[in-house]
RNA sequence: AGUCCGAUGGUGUAACGGUAGCACCACAGUUUUUGGUACUGUUUGUCUAGGUUCGAAUCCUGGUCGGACUACCA
């Protein structure tokens, strides 16, 4: 069995470094989200990268929080991480913290300092902003750049002390404020923030920048592989530099293409903006492009997972159809989801040969894609509750449904034929009236009577009711960010339709939370976390492949 | 303007100097008691101009187009 599969390039890497027998062949990578915002899809591809390297080459792979920035940093983060990486199926060898390495991070800076290669700067924020330069312009040196080695040890320890304001002095590293890369223009490794941290306290009032903290946690850790996103790019020559100023193990930093969807946003600042401004319920709102929106709208993580190594990973910019993600989430349900019988939209129809009072116990199959997958009772009787879409007054040619004279089976029942529908005063239709044919019952059908189509449908005497929350995309326009103005001009306004009063099988009274079904010939459809015995809510996944609808959009 | 990155069907991704392939989408059909699933087939692509070579998506050069970078965020 020698499957031949494609390398991409960092396992085209990878692979060349063990048969070079750099580091002794040893992998090692890591995951490394700043805790402030909630895991999302182009996380999770970074996760199968990072974790899915380590196993695949007898690796490692470490969790690590680059926690930084007090500010923004919370442990509701740190724990929703965890959870959604393990939800997808991931175990980390470590969980290490950047804010772990706060004291040799502090030492780092003092040997630079000693080496005349770090200086603390009174300049304000504006000051060094506007001495940066520009793309075409050389930035401008500090006139606290030459102080003595000296006077920045005793400056820097006294900002460590707690004897300035936030703001009042930076550390610099000293490298050149006329380089072609502005990031090596004599960057800012520490800056003084008096806030509390949610994992060291009060112990610091000074905290290192992320560029002072990341390439070297990652070689602290000893990390053969830093995968990060392509806007980092420019940051490798510094990492780099720290690096080897510092004579620390070289960690090598690889960039990829970082993954976009159709019809939502990915940054963490958007997603913020939508829940702080209510545009969805929360972090988790089924919408959500978040790991735990999609948990909850009931996308199963094989999909998910699936969907990441499948589209792959390159450095080229690319936003992918959203529909292939709903392919991996179809595929995956077809196969676990029992069928069910619900009507979202209901039309009561009568059947005015079967006797009143009858009901009939139905066998239906629970998945004809698995046979293990078992069968249960449904009830049957005089008056059902089918689709209103389901019946057309006049309909057209290929219609394999319900209209006057026409002929539908009933999903697990008999076949039923249209005789008469009754309208109200406004012309809607409110009741369908039909004979079945008795000889017609699923399993033991004699009647030797071929129809075309089969409709699902639900005992009105029998029925009970549910919320069903019907989701479309977040956005009207594929790629928001990139359209003129502010990007919330472009959200759905009809993203979510609740129906507040469905009917539902029987059987599915007792559903918990989480629990998905197909709804024959309607789509996926999982339980809402916050359902109750009392109020039973689903969500829907996704809708089924419609092929109908299609011929009736072309027209 | 500078530095860096990239360019293969509608989308994503392969082909490592030797037949441009795969998945999704689209289209056509077969099966079907879900207009679902499954199965079969079809259309569509190497940004451009040169060069090297028996042979270039691949190597070289120029151009074009797209993206990133000028936060005491990460």
């Amino acid at each position: 069995m020698t499957e031949e599969k494609s390398l991409n390039f960092l396992e085209e890497i990878i692979e060349n470094d063990i048969a070079e027998g750099k580091n002794d062949g040893r992998i090692h990578t890591r995951f490394p989200p700043e805790p402030n915002g909630y895991l999302h899809i182009g996380h999770a591809s970074s996760i199968c990268l990072n974790f899915g390297l380590a196993k695949k080459y007898n690796g490692k792979c470490n969790l690590r929080f680059d926690d930084t920035n007090p500010v923004t940093e919370e442990t509701e983060y740190v724990e929703s991480i965890k959870n959604d990486i393990k939800w997808l199926g991931f175990q980390w060898d470590n969980e290490l913290y950047a804010s772990d390495y706060f004291d040799t991070l502090y030492d780092f800076a003092v040997t630079l300092i000693k080496k005349g290669l770090a200086y603390v700067d009174d300049s304000t924020a504006e000051e060094i902003a506007a001495t940066k330069g520009s793309t075409f312009e050389p930035g401008k040196e500090s006139p606290y750049r030459n102080r003595s080695i000296e006077e920045n040890l005793q400056l820097f320890e006294e900002m460590k002390a707690g004897k300035y304001k936030d703001g009042e002095k930076t550390l610099r590293a000293r490298i050149d404020m006329a380089h072609p890369n502005l990031l090596l223009r004599d960057p800012l490794m520490y800056r003084i923030k008096h806030a509390h941290h949610h994992r060291t306290g009060d112990k610091w009032c000074i905290y290192p920048m992320y560029d002072f903290a990341h390439g070297q946690s990652d070689s602290i850790e000893h990390i053969t592989h830093s995968i990060c996103t392509l806007e980092f790019i420019h940051h490798r020559p510094l990492y780099d530099w720290f690096i080897q100023q510092l004579g620390i193990f070289p960690s090598h930093q690889y960039e990829f293409a970082r993954r976009n969807l159709t019809y939502t946003v990915m940054s963490k600042r958007k997603l913020l903006q939508l829940v702080n401004e209510k545009h969805v319920s929360g972090w988790d709102d089924p919408r959500m492009p978040t790991v735990s929106g999609m948990r909850r709208r009931g996308y199963p993580a094989k999909a998910i997972v699936t969907f990441c190594d499948t589209v792959g990973i390159a450095k080229r910019e690319n936003i992918v159809d959203l529909g292939l993600l709903e392919f991996y989430v179809r595929e995956q349900l077809n196969k676990s989801a029992n069928r069910v019988m619900a009507v979202l939209d209901p039309v009561k129809l009568v059947i005015t040969n079967y006797e009143e009072g009858k009901e009939e116990i139905l066998t239906a199959e629970n998945n004809p894609e698995d046979e293990n997958g078992g069968s249960r009772s449904v009830p049957f009787s005089r008056e059902i509750w089918i689709e209103r879409e389901d019946f057309m007054e006049e309909p057209p040619k290929k219609f394999f449904r319900l209209g006057p004279g026409l002929m539908v089976r009933l999903k697990h029942a008999y076949i039923v034929k249209c005789d008469s529908f009754v309208k109200d005063d406004s012309g809607k239709v409110t009741e369908i009236h039909c004979t079945y044919i008795p000889e017609s019952r699923s399993g033991s059908d004699t009647s030797g009577i071929n129809v075309k189509g089969t409709i699902h449908w639900v005992s009105v005497p029998h029925a009970k009711t549910a919320e069903v929350r019907l989701y479309e995309r977040l956005f009207k326009v594929e790629d928001p960010g990139s359209e003129d103005g502010d990007f919330k001009d472009y959200i759905n306004p009809d993203s979510m339709q609740v129906l507040p009063k469905v009917y539902i099988e029987p059987s599915l009274a007792e559903a918990q939370p989480m629990q998905q079904f197909q709804f024959l010939r309607k789509g996926y459809f999982c339980v809402d976390t916050e359902s109750t015995s009392d109020k039973i809510i689903f969500n829907r996944t996704v809708t089924l492949k419609d092929a109908w609808a299609k011929e009736m959009k072309k027209g």
